[in-house]
DNA sequence: TCTGGGGTCCTAGGACCC
DNA sequence: TCTGGGGTCCTAGGACCC
């Protein structure tokens, strides 16, 4: 019998490494990539680290330093980056039946059953370089989280050669100790404090906390995490895309912005280009939340807000979402503050396809009406329950789901629906 | 002067209902 | 009639990820 094991593939310096595949001449010269309106590094080869550039470095800090050491700085092409790593995955198909792409450079890949696992990520590594020009990394584990840490450790240790098998446990007693804290995954900036406080100051020393303590820290994100670090296996892989849950629209401001009006037409903005994305998702939004908050780079008064309002029904149209973007910036709009970013975003996204319309529709319903609508959308969810309910003001049916209440589907057939 | 954007998940607390 | 407890719904906000 085999265990079960994980592999966890990424592309180094993903952008970097995709920039330099079209164009050779910057092979083995410190590269950079820029986020959006090249306002920071998102990417960075090793050589452009080493000269002191970091994750998030804001280009009007760094210009004179790349000038200087000749970096090459790039505007991000994501277009490029996509079908980069859409080729990058045909690739992996080939050595696992199952694939998870986690991100644009990583994906996991079941290596259950493989005799030498190392020989074959390292195979793959190859292939992959060969196929794609790009250079990968590989972490193998019993459970994703182990093989997330393989891979890091696999990245700051030149040793290993491109790859990590913490499979064996005693060469998880022997590597565990050597990971700090904040290099493990799910383990932030604020958590990571936290636990130092307490003397918890590598992976190993996660490891071996108490999973209630790590609960009441972490919430059971934390408990997930120690049982992960400890083998145990806690998450599956995903082998269907979710379902899409949540569409944002946020900018920041080059200048701060300081008037209700030029407000409004930011929001209003980034609800026109939030309802295109709902269209081309196909898919409605019950509610549009908008937010603007300070800068926190700079003194001054701070201010962080968000207003949410719901539709009568969900909805995909533009004049809907901008005329509730403009409510809802007047009603949060506040003078006498510096408003560094601002954005709509909108949650609990349902599908024309799975929710009928005439469900929305309907004010007043016969009950066998509700139950055949329930059984026609049943089952179509990957997660949770499924629910009728009416709430607030809006007097239509709605259909809803939570994962709080699983049994609340059955007892919905028992129980008579309430009249408002 | 200039410090990204787009996601997911979890929790606290108020409103409301029975 | 009064009160408390328990449950759900919803919003806001925090933390984390790439």
């Amino acid at each position: 019998m085999t265990a079960r094991s994980y592999a966890l593939s990424d592309g180094n310096s993903f952008y970097c490494s995709c920039e330099r595949v079209f164009d050779p001449s910057l092979e083995g010269r410190p590269v950079i990539v820029l986020s959006n309106n090249d306002g920071c590094a998102v990417a960075m080869t090793p050589e452009a680290k080493a000269l002191g550039v970091k994750m998030g470095s804001p280009w009007f800090q760094i210009r004179d330093l790349c000038k200087r050491e000749g970096i090459v700085a790039r505007s991000s092409n994501y277009a490029l980056y996509g079908d980069m790593s859409r080729r990058v995955n045909e690739v992996y198909k080939t050595f696992s039946s199952v694939v998870e792409v986690y991100s644009i450079d990583e994906s996991f890949l079941d290596f259950s059953d493989v005799p030498d696992r190392s020989a074959l990520a390292q195979e793959m590594r190859r292939t992959v370089k060969q196929w794609t020009g790009i250079p990968t990394r590989v972490g193998i584990g019993p459970t994703r989280v182990l093989s997330k840490v393989a891979n890091n450790l696999a990245k700051k240790r030149l040793e290993l050669n491109g790859v990590c098998d913490l499979t064996d446990e005693a060469l998880r007693r022997q590597l565990l100790p050597l990971l700090d804290i904040e290099d493990v995954w799910g383990i932030g900036r604020a958590s990571a404090p936290k636990l130092r406080a307490v003397g918890i100051e590598t992976a190993a020393d996660l490891r071996d906390m108490p999973p209630r303590q790590a609960r009441a820290m972490l919430t059971v994100a934390g408990e997930k995490l120690v049982r992960e670090l400890n083998g145990i296996h806690c998450d599956d892989l995903e082998l269907t895309p979710p379902v899409r849950k949540g569409i944002a629209v946020t900018r920041s401001f080059g200048k701060p912005i300081t008037t209700v009006e030029e407000m409004m037409q930011a929001t209003g903005f980034y609800a026109t280009r939030a309802a295109e994305k709902l269209r081309r998702h196909r898919v409605l939004a019950p509610s549009i939340r908008v937010f603007m908050h300070t800068s926190p780079f700079r003194e001054g008064p701070s201010r962080s807000v968000a207003k949410t309002i719901g539709f009568p029904s969900p909805t995909w149209d533009t004049r809907d979402l901008v005329s509730a973007a403009t409510r809802a910036t007047k009603l949060i709009w506040a003078n006498g503050f510096q408003y560094a970013k601002a954005g709509v975003m909108l949650d609990g996204l349902t599908t024309p396809e799975e929710t009928p319309r005439s469900l929305f529709d309907a004010q007043d319903p016969s009950r066998e009406a509700l139950l055949s609508a329930l059984d026609s959308i049943n089952g179509k969810f990957g997660r949770g329950s499924l629910y009728l309910a009416r709430t607030g003001h809006n007097p239509a049916w709605k259909l809803r789901s939570d994962l709080k209440s699983p049994a609340y589907t059955t007892d919905l057939r028992q129980a008579p629906l309430a009249r408002a």
